[in-house]
DNA sequence: TATTGTTATACTCTATAACTATA
DNA sequence: TATAGTTATAGAGTATAACAATA
C-alpha cells in the first residue's frame, strides 16, 4: 500500500498524472480505449465495428431475437439500434421478418453469409483478445474478467 | 426447461451473449460505460464532465503545462483539446498565457476557482469510485488496476 | 522544415422525445 | 394503456486535414 504513495506515476513525457492512475473509472477507460483501437484496426477489413460485432454474436446465439431484447442485453437504446440494424441488413449479414404470435416485434437471424462473416471475425477478435491477456499472464486474464464482472453485477443493483 | 443457468452466460433477460463475456475488450467496455454513468451523475452538479477533469487534473500537478502536453498525456488530439480548454477558461477554472521561452505554445494553470472546484470533484470522484470498490472486496480495487496498468504498458514485471 | 495552437469537418456513439402500429 | 420499432434531434467524443504564427 506504501507503493501507491511515494510513486509518482508518470508518463513518457514526464507529466504528473496524480489521482487519475488510481480510479478506476479513468485506467477502466485508457485500457478500453486501447484495446478499442486495435480493435478496430483488426476488424477493419471486415467493414463491420464493435457494436455491430455484439450484435451479430447475440442474433447468432439468439436465433429469432427481437431488437427490443438486444437493446436491454446490450445496453444499446432501441432508438439508437434501428441503424445499427438497418447497416447490417443491408450488408446482407442479417434478415428480419415480422415475428408471427406479435406483429409488432420483428425476429432476427443471421445469413448464410453473416454467419460466414461472424466466424471470421472470430478468429480475428480472439487473436486481438489473446494478445492482450497474454500481457496479463495465465491467470491474469480470469482474473480481469472476474472482477470486471463482479464491477458490472455490483453495480447494476445499486 | 431451467437449465443450468452457469454453464451458459445468459443475463436476466435469458439472452445468451456468447463469447462476449470472455473477451477483455468488451468487458472493459460495459465496465467503463457503468462507471462512467455513475461518474457523469456525480459531477454534474459541478457541471463538469470526465475529460475536463482529467485536464484540470492534470493542469493542478503540472504548473504551467502546455495544450500539447495534456494532449500526449491524455491521449485527446491537440485539435479537440481546443474547445475543452476554451470551455474551462471560459468557466474560470483555468488560464492561459504564452509561453515566456516559447511565442507558439502556452502556459496553463488553474484559477484560485479551478483549484477549490478540483477540490470539490476529488471528493465527488473518490465516492463513486469507492463505491465501485468497494463491491471488488479488500484486494480486489489494487488487483484491478494493476492489471489495467499492465494491460495499458505492457507486460511489466508484477 | 517542424511544432503549437487553431479551424473546419465528418463520423460514431449516446441520450431523449415523440410518433405508428400493434397488443 | 402499454409495448415494439421508428424518426428526429441534440450532444459529446473521436479522427483528419489544413492553416497561421513561431521556432
Amino acid at each position: 500500500m506504501e507503493k501507491n504513495r511515494d510513486s509518482r506515476r508518470k508518463l513518457a513525457g514526464g507529466v504528473e498524472l496524480g489521482l487519475l492512475p488510481r480510479l478506476v473509472g479513468y485506467m477502466l477507460r485508457q485500457s478500453q480505449l486501447v484495446i478499442h483501437h486495435e480493435f478496430h484496426a483488426a476488424v477493419k477489413q471486415e467493414n463491420i465495428r464493435a457494436p455491430q460485432f455484439s450484435i451479430l454474436e447475440i442474433i447468432h446465439r439468439n436465433p429469432s431475437i427481437r431488437p427490443s431484447d438486444i437493446s436491454k442485453s446490450l445496453g444499446i437504446s432501441r432508438a439508437n439500434l434501428v441503424p445499427l440494424l438497418a447497416e447490417l441488413e443491408a450488408g446482407g449479414t442479417i434478415s428480419r421478418k415480422t415475428d408471427e404470435t406479435d406483429g409488432r416485434a420483428q425476429a432476427l437471424h443471421l445469413t448464410p453469409s453473416g454467419v460466414a462473416k461472424l466466424k471470421r471475425l472470430h478468429r480475428i477478435v480472439q487473436t486481438v483478445d489473446e494478445r492482450f491477456a497474454a500481457s496479463l499472464g495465465p491467470d491474469g486474464r480470469e482474473t480481469l474478467l472476474r472482477l470486471l464482472q463482479t464491477l458490472l453485477h455490483g453495480a447494476t443493483s445499486a
